[in-house]
RNA sequence: CGGGGUGUAGCGUAGCUCGGUUAUCGCGCCUGCUUUGGGAGCAGGAGGCCGCAGGUUCGAAUCCUGCCACCCCGACCA
């Protein structure tokens, strides 16, 4: 295995390896750049679900679930969304293996089990769910119609990348259908929230909120929200992405309902979603060389207790008193872990813990039954203290907070500490060079000038800030009036 | 698809230029004893179609031909 994902480190590339095969996130599984998420990876990808769906819900929306096939005239029917993945599809076109007569023992492709028409499998599914929306809306009384699904997809990429690009992946996908343009502009919108909501709070992420430029567009949309990430090497990370559809799919699937007064009118849409590449944002914000760095609210297991002992006596001993603080623990909802695995020694135990990432780990001995007291080690700052064990649950639940809290913020500052002003383009190669980060400044608009820089510098426009000044200014490239700065980075 | 590279035990590798005993070393794994507050030590042991298929040769991990897979750099992309 290559080098994949990147911490601060400059030789990231072994550790990491050894990370994700030890760490059970994940193991390239080698075919066609597709991932096998271990358990302790799915894990955390529940947690990740469990928290959208309940966002998702609270929201308004349900789930359902569409079929992965969708057949190649259903696909093309929007053009600009077909013709924006169709280079990267995967496409069943026969449906029975038979034997194969000149090689015995081996299967060919029936050649008589051609499909009549290919059937896709779905790079996205804009296509399949708004041929069916077609048959579910007639009036206004059935919008709006808010649905999630949780799916996998295909992308025939010709170059993967663990987590960040996988042939298949896992994500969910909200498609929502509205009577008004302005309706479907504020469903984008508080998806875009929603999103920016779970990054930061609930992954300690910090997020740009913006849109796109023309070229960066989803195909088929007319506006596309994102929230935009900055990795520790200083590479942006698109994180997430919400999309106002105008009118593009409802006219492709002839989708029209009855207003109140009794006119035909096609509806507006939504598309937005998340993927496992979240997963891989979260490795490359918050990990360090020793291994996953988890935040609390995202890691499956919070505490992890490691007993130390020479004699089965002892261990009796420490396990009473540590079933004591699992059980308080509990009480106050933290997911905890006693290590009491015979077979491995505590030295062992604290690398393998720190390797996953679990945020803290308590170390019980002799000494600590001694004077009544406990070891508990950070694993964002990789500090130990001894504390008495009275309060022990509540004072760990408290710490679980600061460490979220901590995460965020130490994202925050490198991520605020490297968005750099630049003024002419020698400042803009140097800082994207020499720094990495986003680089802030005047753009003139176009399309021909994005490519341009992109040509020279490899850096694309990740976003337009929602929040930017809107100021007049220069192009940082072509010296052409600008309406405010915009976020350009290297990005994964 | 273009350019470069690599395939040897579960993982990482030496050997290949210049063919020659039983294919090297480390990690991991198994057994025993001693250990246990930061990835233990010693002793013993198991594990290999040397990517696949042909060819050259008395003899191939090594030379030749073809194929396959994977990786890196580009184009493409969440």
């Amino acid at each position: 295995m290559s080098k994949n994902l990147t911490t601060r480190s400059e030789d990231y590339s072994k550790w990491y390896n050894e990370l994700v095969v030890k760490a059970d996130l994940a193991e390239n599984s080698g075919v066609r750049g597709c991932m096998v998420i271990k358990p302790y990876g799915y894990a955390i990808w529940e947690k990740m679900q469990a928290e959208l769906d309940r966002k998702f819900k609270e929201t308004g929306h349900e789930n359902a679930y569409f079929p992965l096939f969708v057949p190649k005239s259903m696909f093309e029917a929007e053009e600009k969304n077909a013709e924006g993945f169709a280079k990267e599809c995967a496409i069943v076109t026969h449906y029975r293996l038979k034997n194969d007569p000149d090689k015995p023992g081996k299967l060919m492709v029936d050649p008589n089990a051609k499909l009549e028409e290919e059937l896709i499998v779905r790079p996205t599914s804009e296509a399949i769910i708004w041929s069916t929306y077609k048959g579910w809306v007639q009036s206004y009384r059935d919008l709006p119609l808010l649905i999630n699904q949780w799916a996998n997809v295909v992308r025939w990429e010709m170059r993967t990348r663990l987590f960040l690009r996988t042939a298949e992946f896992l994500w969910q996908e909200g498609h929502t259908a509205h009577a008004t343009k302005d309706e479907a502009i504020e469903e984008s919108e508080k998806m875009m929230n929603v999103y920016a909501d779970f990054a930061e709070n609930f992954m300690a992420i910090p997020v740009v909120k913006g849109i796109k430029t023309e070229t960066e567009r989803f195909a088929g949309a007319e506006e596309t929200y994102c929230i935009e990430a900055l990795m520790q090497d200083g590479k942006a990370l698109q994180a997430g992405t919400s999309h106002f559809l105008g009118q593009n799919f409802a006219k492709a699937f002839d989708v029209k309902f009855a207003n109140a007064e009794g006119k035909q009118e096609y509806v507006w849409g939504t598309s937005w979603g998340v993927s496992t590449r979240l997963m891989g944002a979260l490795v490359m914000t918050h990990s360090d060389d020793k291994g996953l760095v988890l935040p609390p609210n995202l890691a499956p297991i919070q505490v992890v207790i490691v007993p130390i002992y020479k004699t089965d006596e002892q261990l009796g001993e420490i396990t009473a008193e540590v079933n004591v603080l699992i059980e308080a623990l509990k009480k106050l909802n933290v997911s905890v872990k006693y290590d009491s695995r015979t077979t491995q020694k505590p030295g062992f135990k604290f690398a393998e813990w720190e390797l996953k990432g679990v945020p803290v780990r308590i170390a019980v001995g002799p000494k600590d039954l001694e004077n009544g007291t406990f070891e508990v080690a950070r694993r964002d700052t990789l500090t130990k203290e001894v504390k008495p064990k009275e309060g022990m649950a509540t004072y760990i639940s408290d710490l679980l907070v600061q460490i979220q809290e901590d995460l965020f913020n130490r994202a925050l500052n490198y991520r605020d500490s490297h968005i750099t002003e630049v003024n002419n383009f020698e400042e803009f190669k140097a800082v994207l060079n020499d720094k990495g980060g986003f680089v802030s400044a005047h753009w003139d608009g176009t399309a021909a000038t994005e490519e341009k820089i992109k040509d020279l510098t490899k850096a694309t426009i990740r976003c337009i800030p929602l929040d930017r000044l809107e100021e007049a200014g220069s192009c940082v490239f072509t010296g052409a009036e600008s309406k405010g700065r915009v976020l350009f980075a290297k990005a994964y």
